[in-house]
DNA sequence: ATTATACATCGACATATTTCGAATTATATC
DNA sequence: GATATAATTCGAAATATGTCGATGTATAAT
């Protein structure tokens, strides 16, 4: 028997959750495999705006817009206002969050 | 830009919805933390019945069944008729899918 | 101040999920 | 065959989720 933090379900469930939705699951995947590696997500460059990320994945705006605070309140993702746009990138500490869980199963 | 297995999103989201209900993630995290390394999933010993998951995770009978019928439909966990009882494991080959998801994320 | 752009929130409807007792099915025992 | 045990399916009610147009709010430009 093995000890695991069971503390922390609550969390996985509600990340999970996030994931579960075609929708999210693709935004956090164009998010996630447009940083280019070398980059840091601080770097404007590989940020996504909500509207882009509407026109690239055809996206009704107001259902970009609940999905991604729905990723954002998981913790999956972080939004940033700047100037007009506010700014979507992923969390990379949440994705190790993640990472750890898939371990945890493993032996 | 990079190469994602975009045709594999669909069995993502199904796994990650799985995972995303309170019991159904307790109920997965028990069959996989029972399994002591060095054990097979092939050995009775790390194998848990439907009654079992209820009496321990304190859940209703039928709350399980349903519950574990979804973690199988998702490819999460397996299931075997054993005289009376019915046998649950986790899936190893679907955990590693899992995992290689949270790799395509990294770099 | 007016206008334009980007995003969030509201409202509303349709659909899906969750949960568990009751009824049913499968298997074993006597 | 009758009974007991284990699990699935059914039914039903409560709750949650998904979707998007319409409306509201924040920021910028003129």
């Amino acid at each position: 028997m093995y000890n695991i933090n069971y503390n922390q379900t609550e969390k996985y469930s509600e990340m999970f959750k996030a994931l579960s939705n075609p929708y999210r699951l693709k935004i956090f995947l164009y998010l996630a495999t447009h940083c280019r590696p070398g980059e840091l997500s601080t770097n404007d460059e590989m940020r996504y705006t909500v509207g882009e990320l509407g026109e690239d994945l055809e996206i009704a705006q107001s259902t970009v817009s609940h999905h991604l605070k729905e990723l954002r309140q998981s913790g999956l993702i972080r939004m940033e206002r700047k100037s007009k746009n506010v700014e979507c990138w992923v969390e990379q500490e949440t994705l190790d969050f993640m990472t750890a869980f898939f371990e945890v199963t493993q032996d």
